[in-house]
DNA sequence: CCATATAGTCAAGATACTTGACGACTTTGC
DNA sequence: GCAAAGTCGTCAAGTATCTTGACTATATGG
């Protein structure tokens, strides 16, 4: 069963799923370190999927909940490391005595506007690495893929 | 700060970065929801992650973890729960007293097999969906992606 | 033989989730 | 009004997937 090997490794994998998941790995990494040296050393992936759900003005705890995803719980304790950082803050809803605000701080803000700046950066990088129309070929797919997608089974997790 | 929120949800983002996370996770879900409906229940990502770099004929366990690029304790334990399950063995080398030879069981040959069959199933769905051009494009925008990031700074992770 | 490096293991801790149970508040039906 | 039922956020505990640190066993070069 075992014979000759570590003189002659086999290839690696190269299907879609595997492209797929290099690519967001390699992004990820990169825009991982650009917002560390950006003095964000709070940003993990993490945290950032979480982040994409809330919008600059604001959200209701619930509604990010749904958004999101992922349960409940597991959203209060993010927010509960991003309130720590100073990242988020939140705040009583007027309109509902149950309800919390989710908002940016200052220091959120500012994150999210380095965010956009380095999101920009890493696309450029792109382009110059593999041209303009390989890469609007590559969003262009991505997005049909998804929206195809969408309009089949939609995929909704069951939050708790 | 906070004004008329929840009557108007905020865009979801539309960069690279986030598409390819997106793309990346529908595959995984859709890869990792058909090898449980082919039996394979103890198929996860984390566990996907590392019998990418098992090859079929073995490999020595200090050869795999300088591949999987993590540290050698999480591949121990992938590898405990992976020979728990029964998918893959290890056997002492006989040429080196101190290494271990990774190899698969048959139950982990027929999961290999099984994966191979669902991988070419989910890219001729793909390909239904998007169409065979721009799922064409779709990979050679990835694979170029891939060399040029490989030719630039080459990110082996810093095993212990 | 001995010093040093390498291969694998054991133990403990961090992160990012999960399910379950609960108290605070709101809405609904009567 | 007001009690039943639903929603919102929280507390507590457990799981999966990693990490760093410390250790044992084996190999190798002089």
């Amino acid at each position: 069963m075992v014979k000759d090997l570590d003189e002659k490794t086999e290839a690696l994998p190269d299907h879609v799923g595997w492209r797929l998941w290099q690519a967001s790995r390699a992004w990820q990494a990169e825009f991982a370190a650009a917002m560390r040296t950006a003095g964000h050393g709070w940003f993990t992936e993490a945290r950032a999927g979480l982040l994409g759900h809330i919008p600059r003005g604001g959200i209701r705890q619930a509604a990010l909940i749904e958004r999101s995803a992922i349960s409940k719980q597991a959203v209060q304790q993010l927010l509960d490391g991003l309130e720590a950082e100073g990242v988020v803050q939140r705040l009583p809803d007027p309109r509902d005595g149950r309800g919390k605000l989710v908002g940016y701080t200052r220091k959120g803000l500012d994150a999210l506007r380095d965010g956009d700046r380095i999101k920009l950066q890493i696309e450029h990088g792109y382009v110059e690495r593999i041209g303009q129309q390989r890469f609007s070929a590559l969003m262009d797919a991505l997005r049909t893929l998804h929206t195809e997608q969408a309009d089949a089974g939609d995929e909704e997790a069951g939050v708790q």
